[in-house]
DNA sequence: ACATAACCGAGACGGTACGTCAGGTCTTGAC
DNA sequence: GTCAAGACCTGACGTACCGTCTCGGTTATGT
């Protein structure tokens, strides 16, 4: 049973998908900054009019290209130990860093979020998503009795994307896959005797 | 026999002073977004060719507004006791956002560092010295045995800037100065037992 | 039985109907220039395809929906006088003056004509037809000898129109029904002796 | 001793001249329908951005390009003679006739003034300073007594403009220079005898 | 004192991209 | 086979700022 429209054209997906292609190919070859509506429409085909029909901004356009281009979602690791998830979750985290690419575009696209109030509400969005896998990993262990009940969740996640996104954004220092067992086996350390003086 | 200029005049004070005063006022109202180097030209009666010959680009000129606004630098902490002292950075660090302004602006320059890659550099430097403040604190700590002296000081450091800044960026959740010692108490637990499984 | 068409759905006399009122009001509430087929269609609650099915453009659309508007026709007077007959005409052709959206329709209508070309030859043939009444009255006069045999009508008409059209599109000076009379009066004597010097 | 600005850039008579010659190239070779704002800019290799700075419209810029092409005015007789006056200036109007380009401009504007109000007052400006060349013949002849004092110098003036556009505009009989003086004649006989029964 | 030079204001200029609008065509499913 | 709905391409619109470039005029030197 149906609702709503009955007549009108349907929404071409070759359209759609000519422009999320063209955005991901852009983005490819000239990086997020260079990223213009015009070109996308002039590379794709699509009229420029369409892409506005569809896609409120370039930010809002690039995140559906990135996420169908991601596809493949962030493993969700669940081995009965905290630990051992966490250390396949931050380093799944920080293997982006392979892919140059998708590193611009998030830099991108956390960039536009601050430049743009109707954007930042989608983005914040997806990022709470990203988060849910964790703290349903910290929840987790603190059911099993291996972190304190009164583990303070969102603190807990910002000590993994935190340094993360701070180390995408400043680059100060490179983001190592192999850092990940320490940084996860510190973190515990400090989640498991918050109280040590 | 001299080198370089002559004559000539001098550099207006005025105008700098004007310029950077209606950019910090802009910022105000409007917010690091809506910041255009023609706006503020319009606004401080200085003119455009004026601005572009003192800074090369918007987020220059706003760095440079921001860095008169501060004038007070944060405080370098020195009281004998690692935890005393990283206490008290946190503490001043997070009270930003009792300034949603400085926050408005400090998310601006963040972003406009993904976006502009001559400015990345210029904003890179001025996190650098931002992060000096907490590894000198760190170091003195290690010298007096306080840490283990095979500390991860970047790692260490991004542990406090990292959160810092994702709250920030990602507003997920408030930032609140009144968490800054259970933060600390939970970093160093993690920095003084690495190896604890 | 029938010829042609065997099947399907009739045209709907009544989104025809539709549209031409739309078109009517619209004109009526915001002059010509502002029509569009789209203001139309949405005023009409008629589908664009459909109005682009039975009319070509705007301004046929524009003149249909006149015709059908204006009904009455101009008078055609035969009193037996050149001159009774030129003054009830003229007389009536100045009083559109009195209608302002009728005004404004032809002017919209004229300056189509100047921009579309195949829109022009169907405005043509409207303007012929209503030059056609008044050719026909000098014709008249001509018949009973009142005016010269060899009598230049298309000239002869043209100082009747073009001094009309001319004041209702340059608008340099208000046309006035009662200035009918000494108008024609003065037309008549010039063409009674055309070559008095 | 002058008055004004002191500072800023001078307006670039290159790029005045350009604009106005690819305007005039332009409404040479595809018609005034055609004509515009992007197709100027890119042949004249001017900003459209500058256009826009100094023209308001593309009527406005037909117009000032016509006016720059023109620039030999129309002629204004006198020779002592209201009929040789007016016969000379009938014939120099209708020869525009020989100059289609011209022509169509001229329609074009004729029909934007009825398109665009804020046009319409420039273009009625414009052909009143038309107009007043040939008022002035009349009240010569006024004042030397050819023509009568009461003369209705608005209607009579009307009598060679009203045809001469009406024509222009529709086109349904050419417009002959040829027949000028035959015009003026008939127009004469009018204007000494309006009382005549 | 006065020339030199760098400064400053104003603002015109060539550009790029914006986001919008309307035009006219095409497709779908209901009647 | 017509209709309403509405997606689509096309092309131009007028605007906003960009960063560069004259201009005319204004200080400060240093000789």
């Amino acid at each position: 049973m149906t609702i709503g429209r009955t007549g009108g054209r349907q929404r071409s997906s070759s359209a759609r998908q000519a422009v999320l292609c063209a955005t991901a190919e852009l983005l490819d070859e000239q990086g997020y900054g260079k990223i213009t509506i015009e070109g996308v429409a002039a590379r794709s085909g699509v009229a420029k009019s369409t892409i506005y029909r569809w896609w409120k901004s370039k930010p809002a356009l690039v995140m559906e290209a990135q996420a169908e281009a991601v596809a493949q979602r962030m493993p969700e690791p669940d081995t009965g130990s905290v630990e051992a998830d966490l250390i396949a979750f931050a380093a799944a985290l920080y293997r982006v860093v392979e892919f140059p690419l998708r590193v611009e575009a998030l830099r991108g696209m956390m960039a536009e979020a601050q430049l743009d109030s109707d954007f930042a509400g989608h983005f914040r969005e997806w990022v709470q998503s990203r988060r849910k896998v964790m703290s349903d990993i910290l929840s987790r262990g603190v059911a099993r009795g291996e972190l304190a009940a009164d583990l303070d969740l969102d603190h807990a996640t910002d000590l993994i994307f935190g340094p993360f996104w701070y180390r995408l954004l400043v680059a100060h220092a490179p983001l190592d896959p192999a850092d990940a067992p320490a940084h996860i086996t510190r973190l515990l350390a400090g989640l498991r005797r918050p109280s040590v003086g």
